[in-house]
DNA sequence: AATTTATTTCGATATTTATCGAATTAGATT
DNA sequence: AATCTAATTCGATAAATATCGAAATAAATT
């Protein structure tokens, strides 16, 4: 997962920590400078630093008495050039089950058999329930209308819904004349 | 002050709302189905919703039953280059005082009549304190070595430390061997 | 018109986090 | 070596916020 995005977006959702950033990319500051300047304690800057650090944006350098600290922007710029980049749209949502929806929807529309226990009405939840009963055909192999029909009573009694909703929705092919189905 | 961006974000510093921000990248989805796929409760979804409305990265549209929320890619394009403008950070500062550590020094180091209780050791106070009683001098005039130290004698007892520090920071010039000295 | 359904709003709660002060640490100057 | 000084760490507290459930709202189907 995209832990990392988040934090960088964490590191920044702070109004102090932005005035941090923008202070450092016109010149190095020290803590106690920093703290004057936002009327805040050094234990606090030191905190909001450590942050930014963490996610890269800023780094020290020991300089006498004090610790200076600079902006990197070289890893600003890189950052908010990929941002939003397709890659990490991606890794944002890796780890969420695409499946969730149609199998929340099924487990509330069947039973434990397997059978439907209504037709759903919302077009939603309707696809979301066809999806999961055109299972049960096989890719590219013809039925009979007599045979989808025997298939779809083990889901519902109402087949001839059942089928005419398969076929409206793209999920089932109907030959013109001859009453052939299929599934792509 | 850039309180807008701050906002920008906070809506972002959030797993599940990055999770909602990379779903509608690839398709539009309604409030439940992003509950059913973030296992969130649907009230729960409306909020984060709100908060990313709020900042125009997602807008709503009615579609039958159901509230259909798409990504204003062109906004998150918009906002992506623009983040670390010059601009705004610039204006995450606009707040600041930038005086506020040369104050806070001065105070520290001063008596009420404006004279320096000590010289400072630390070479970021003493260049805050030089900084103040540099103002004594007028910018452009010339003055005889005597003439500075009859000015800096209101300061510190010191004067040629003083002086010495003044001219070795560069806020104050010397004519090499006349001994005249002067501020740009 | 009545009913169903998805969404939003509201209030409460638990978690996160920004801030501070005190104590500790690390460095540099004397 | 002893002494300053800035920075960090730690513990506590207060403010912000993510989440939920219940109630209210709005919209569409029957």
């Amino acid at each position: 997962m995209s832990e990392e995005l988040v934090e960088f977006f964490k590191a920044l959702a702070d109004a102090n920590r932005l005035k941090i950033v923008g202070l450092l990319a016109q010149k190095p500051y020290s803590v106690e400078e920093l703290a004057a300047l936002l009327d805040l304690r050094p234990s606090t800057v030191s905190h909001h630093l450590a942050k930014l650090a963490e996610v890269g944006l800023v780094s020290a350098r020991a300089d006498s008495y004090y610790n200076v600290y600079q902006l990197d922007e070289k890893a600003l710029m890189d950052k908010s050039r990929s941002l939003f980049s397709q890659e990490n749209l991606k890794a944002s949502v890796s780890d969420v089950d695409l499946d969730a929806y149609d199998s929340k929807v099924v487990a509330d529309y069947t039973r434990k058999d397997g059978s439907l226990k209504t037709i759903p009405a919302q077009r939603k939840k309707l696809e979301a329930v066809l999806r999961y009963v055109v299972k049960a055909f096989k890719a590219g192999k013809r039925y009979t209308e007599k045979q989808v029909n025997e298939i779809l009573s083990g889901y519902h009694e109402d087949t001839a819904s059942l089928r005419r909703e398969l076929v409206g929705f793209g999920l089932m092919k109907r030959e013109g004349g001859g009453g052939e189905y299929w599934i792509e």
